[in-house]
Order: structure tokens, then sequence, then C-alpha cells
DNA sequence: AAAAAATATGACAGCGCTGTCATATTTCAA
DNA sequence: TTGAAATATGACAGCGCTGTCATATTTTTT
């Protein structure tokens, strides 16, 4: 079952030309008369060649891969920007190799030195919480390697990086829970390392002094991004003599969390408590009631990620003007007072 | 910022041997003495070598690329058999290419035929439900490359899948909603295409004759998959005159729909209606009431595809004497009648 | 101890492509 | 029309490795 490929020499003698001819055509390079190319793509067509890119990778001396790495919990957020960053990848002919750290004890820096070096990826890209590590940042930049970062907390490499407007749909959605009524809002923030969620405390923070409510610190609870820190917090919060009335939680399993307890509690969403996620993984559907949330444009945003970076790795430019917009998904879990 | 990599020939150099004998040792291959095979060794060790992996593709007229195929919007299904297989892949170096079919418009059997010839894999892992399609596995067999099946519903192929018990759990779960008292139990099958969900069906049909009790086919319901289809199936259910007391979805996502509907029309769960999912996604827990459903050993199951195909490309022997397990998760959802 | 068999090692071509640089061809200016 | 400049094409080496096969070394047999 030797499967025998065709190769540019066979491709050349076909079109009467040499394979650097080829070689040129199928790189797009200039400096090739039309109808030379022409006749060469009639060749290539014919044999259905495919060029090797092992070949290719060798002679050429750089790869077409990029490194989709992760260290984030939630398959959803990641499927996401994944799919954007494949469909893309997929349509530029880059390989990518996707790197879920999970699998790693060792040092992160050294484990992603190794596989930078043995897989030999032309570029990567990080999403959240890599992008905020600045030690990991300091390694690949000291590589030279180009890297794209997926919502990082620090705004000073925006350069690199494709930011979504999460401070806006986080300040606009307690603007929204604030025009239903509501002034004591709890927020459950996200987990401290995770610097994209800061944004989304900043939202909170601003939307309320814009409504000139005074910010209560014991409103504010430190949650670690999972439905159990998010039932940690509700209970906290169950036990307050002054509750809150709204709760904004920086992701939609803290607010599942915080729902379950409240409802465990005896209590009822929204007419006791109000609710407002972030995210619309597609647990908010689900939920009873249907949680409103913050639906951000993932697919879209891996998809940037990767042209981004590729136009870096090609030389190109990289035009995208208006920045990927979340929005808010207003379902049930909002009340007026 | 040209990264010069360390050679073969510099290893040999080092060691005071041939390329060859260095190939020898990086490969495994017998004939080297041991005293050999160390000094070997530890060149590469102290120039820190990494084999060029285009290289050794290129010369080799092999590579080791395997790819991951699926068409399944579930992405928590997914992420987790693709982390069994990329850690395992990952030990064994060997690459993945990770394609989801969505974003293609055009005959899937062309364009995974276009995929092999382009990425030159060697053997590629199918998860449902493309396992079942018959048609690709056609052409993917006269193509003569290695395939494992994740959990396909036809037996015969058992020889290169992995499957895992799912006929037994579901019978064991209607078991167990029977033993709570239940009779009326309604099924919601899952998307026809998905054969490894007729195993589960299957399993339903077991239970309830096992139990003696007749099975009445206005219990049964076809779903798709997703949620809405669990609402369209709940809302025919709830216009019944004789309703089921439990209903057992062929997975969470059905679950949920369904459980929303009857909610939704002033009904309580577990108390009106028992439920139970299959799949145990993380959204069943944060349900309420929690949702009883069974958790397959994905991530297991990933890993052993790749364990199998690659021990097929290596022409190793792959033994696993224990198929890995599924198990019920009680939770909240269904009560005793 | 010499010959035969078994084992270890090396020399070298070549995998399929691209980079470099030389050469051929076309275009343009005078 | 001619020569210079610009453009198009080709010859060939070599990317880093492994396969093949020849040769060297060790082990076994007689």
């Amino acid at each position: 079952m030797k499967n025998k490929h065709i190769t540019i020499a066979e491709v050349a003698k076909k079109a009467g030309v040499s394979t650097k001819t080829v070689s040129r055509v199928i790189n797009n390079e200039k400096g090739v008369r039309e109808n030379t190319s022409k006749k060469v793509k009639k060749a290539i067509e014919s044999l259905n060649y495919k060029p090797n890119v092992f070949a290719q990778s060798l002679a050429g001396g750089r790869t077409r891969i990029i490194g989709l790495i992760y260290d984030n919990p939630n398959p959803v957020y990641i499927s996401q920007i994944m799919d954007g960053v494949l469909s893309y990848c997929h349509k530029m002919e880059y390989a990518v190799i996707i790197h879920p750290c999970k699998f790693e004890k060792r040092d992160l820096t050294t484990v992603m030195q190794g596989l930078i070096e043995k897989t030999r990826l032309r570029g990567m890209i990080l999403t959240p919480p890599l992008s905020d590590s600045k030690e990991l940042l300091k390694m690949v930049s000291k590589t030279g390697m180009p890297c794209t970062l997926i919502s990082p907390g620090n705004d000073k490499i925006r350069s690199e990086s494709i930011i979504t407007n999460d401070y806006e749909s986080s300040k606009e959605m307690v603007t929204h829970i604030i025009s239903k009524g509501h002034s004591d809002i709890a927020l459950i923030k996200g987990h401290p390392g995770h610097m994209a969620l800061k944004r989304r405390t900043q939202g909170y923070l601003d939307a309320i002094k814009d409504a000139n409510i005074k910010v209560n610190d014991s409103f504010i609870f430190q949650g670690y991004n999972s439905f159990e820190s998010g039932m940690e917090c509700g209970k906290e919060i169950m036990k307050m003599r002054k509750k809150p009335s709204a709760i904004f939680a920086a992701n939609d399993e803290m607010a599942s969390g915080v729902m379950k307890v409240i409802i465990d509690s005896g209590y009822e969403v929204p007419k006791n408590f109000s609710i407002a996620g972030f995210d619309d993984t597609p647990v908010s559907q689900m939920l009873n009631p249907p949680l409103s949330t913050i639906r951000q444009p993932l697919e879209k945003m891996g998809e940037l990620a990767a042209k981004k970076l590729i136009a870096e790795l090609e030389g190109l430019d990289f035009f995208e003007n208006q920045k990927p917009q979340s929005k808010l998904i207003i379902r049930e879990s909002v009340a007026q007072i």
C-alpha cells in the first residue's frame, strides 16, 4: 500500500519547465510569466499534485505550523477559539499544533521551550490565562517567536493581541441590572490570575459609579471561575444580613453556582435575586431560569488571532478595523425589582 | 533570529560515530552496542539535540502524524476525547492534526481524501457520528490507511474500534429508574445517524423487558441530540393524556430540554417527573435539580484510540483487556414514585 | 587458531523541495 | 536598430535525515 506521490519533477516535466518554476508557481512568487504559470497550474491540476510539506519545510528552512496553547479548563471556550483558529489556518494551509498544558507537570516555561524546539513552530497563539504569564511571555519573546495573545489582561501588549470589549459589555450588563431598579449588586470576581476578568470587574465598578451608587466592598466576592467557587460565594451571600438583590458573576459557571445555592436555600430567581453571568456557555440557556449573560465572539477572535499571526509570519499587513464585539444576551434571570 | 539547530552530523562527530549510528540510536533500532549507544545518548543530551521531524519524514518516507477527525457539535465530548488522544500522542511523539468537519461544505469523502493526501497522515481516529459513515469508512479503507473508530454503532467493526459499555449503563440506568417504582418510562432517542446512541435505546428496551413491563411505543420519542429537540419531545409529552412518570434521554442536552419544558409547564422535577440523561456534561450538575446521568470515560477512550492506532502503525501489540467503563452518576432528578 | 557466522558500523545516495546564482529572454530607451 | 536594464527561467547544491548495502568487528564453531 506504498503511496506513490506525484513530485514536483513530474509536474515540471509535464509542463515543460524546470522544477524551480513549478516551485515559484506553488509559492506565488513573482516573476513568472502569466502564460507559464497557466501551463504549470494546468499540469498541477491534471496530475493532482500536492506539494510535500516535509520537503518544503526542510528545503525552505521554515515550517507552516503554528501552535495553539492553552491551559483553560473550560472546553467550550477553547473549542470555539479553536474552531476559529483551525478554520482560518486550514484556509491558509497552515498546520496547527494544539497543546493543552494540563498534562505538563514540569515548569511550564521549560516545557514550552521544548515544544518550540522540537516541533519547530513558526508562531503561537496563547489563550488566557497563559496570555498573562509574564514568565512565559518573556521566554517566548526571547526566542523571537511571533506570538498572538488572546484577551490578555495587560493592555500594554495590545499590539500583539486580540481583545474584545468585555469592559464595555460588563459595564453594560451592570447598567442593565441597575436599570431594573437594583442598587445592591454583588460581584463575583474571576480568578485573580486571569487578568482579562479584571476588566469585567472594572466594568462593574464603573457602571456602579456612573449610576451614583456607592460601591459596597462587602458585595464583592472573590471567585475562582468554577461552579464550586460560585457556590462558595453564594453561601457567603446567603449568610449576610443585608443581602444584595442582584448578583453579577464574571462567568456563567460561577453564576450557576450561586444560582444553585440560592435555590437550595429556598429562594427564587429572579424573584428574590437577580443573576447575570458572562460567556453564554450552553448551560446558560438550560438553566432555570435561563441566564442573562454576555456572549463573546470567540470563534471570530480565534480567527483574528490566526490571521494576525499569519500576517506577521508572511510579512503581510493586518487590518481589522472593527474589534470583535461581545453582546448582551438578555434572558430571564434578571427581574425588575 | 535565525534559529540554528543542532544536526545529526554534529552529534555524530561529538560521539565519534557515523550519522547512521546516531540515527539508529534515535530510532531504537537494534544492532547498536550498549557502549556506543551510551556515547551517542550522552552527545545528544549534551548538545540538546532534537531530530528534525521534517527531514525524518522526508527521508524515511513516513510521517508521525495522525488525524483526529470529528463532526460533533458537542465541544465537551470532543475536548475530552481530544485530551486523551493528545496526551498519548504527545508521549509517543506523534503529532495530531485536528480536523473538525464543520467548515467543509463539499462532499465529506472528497474533502477527507484531500486531507489525507495533503497532510500525509499515517492514520486517523474517527469520532461519532463519523465513525458510522459507511461512505467515509469505505473510502478510508480503500486508501489502506489505519483508522480507529470511537464508539461506532456497528459492532462488526469492533476489531478496530474503541467502545464502552453504553448498552449496559443505559440498561442499568433504566433499571435504576424502575427500581424507584416507575413503570411508565419514556425514552428520548438520539439522532438516528448516531449509531452509538442506538445501543442506548437497546439498553432501555432490554431493561424494560427484563422488568416485565410492556414496551409502550408511544413513550419512545425521536430526538436529535440538541437541547431544542429535547424541548420538542418534552412538549409532545406534555400534550399526552397519559404521561410517563420518568423520562430517560440519550444525552444530557435533550434531558435538559425536556426538563425545561416540564418546569415551564408548571410541573416539578423530580416530584412530577423523573429525568435521567447520558454523558455527564458539566451542565448536568448545574441544573436544578442536578441530573442523574451516565459518565463515559471519554478521555480514557481517546487515549485508547490513540494507543491502538499507534500500535498498529508501529506493528506493536495492543492489549487492553479491560474495556473502559461508563458509570452511573446518581443525583437528584430521579425520585421514588 | 583459523574459518564461518553473526553482529555492529559506516559510506553514500537520495527523499522532494527551495535558495542562490547564472543564464536566457523580453522590454525599453536612445 | 542596438545596447542596457528589467524580467523570466533554469541548473544545481543542499536542507537533515534514513535506506541500502558494503565493510569492519566480534562471536561462535570447528
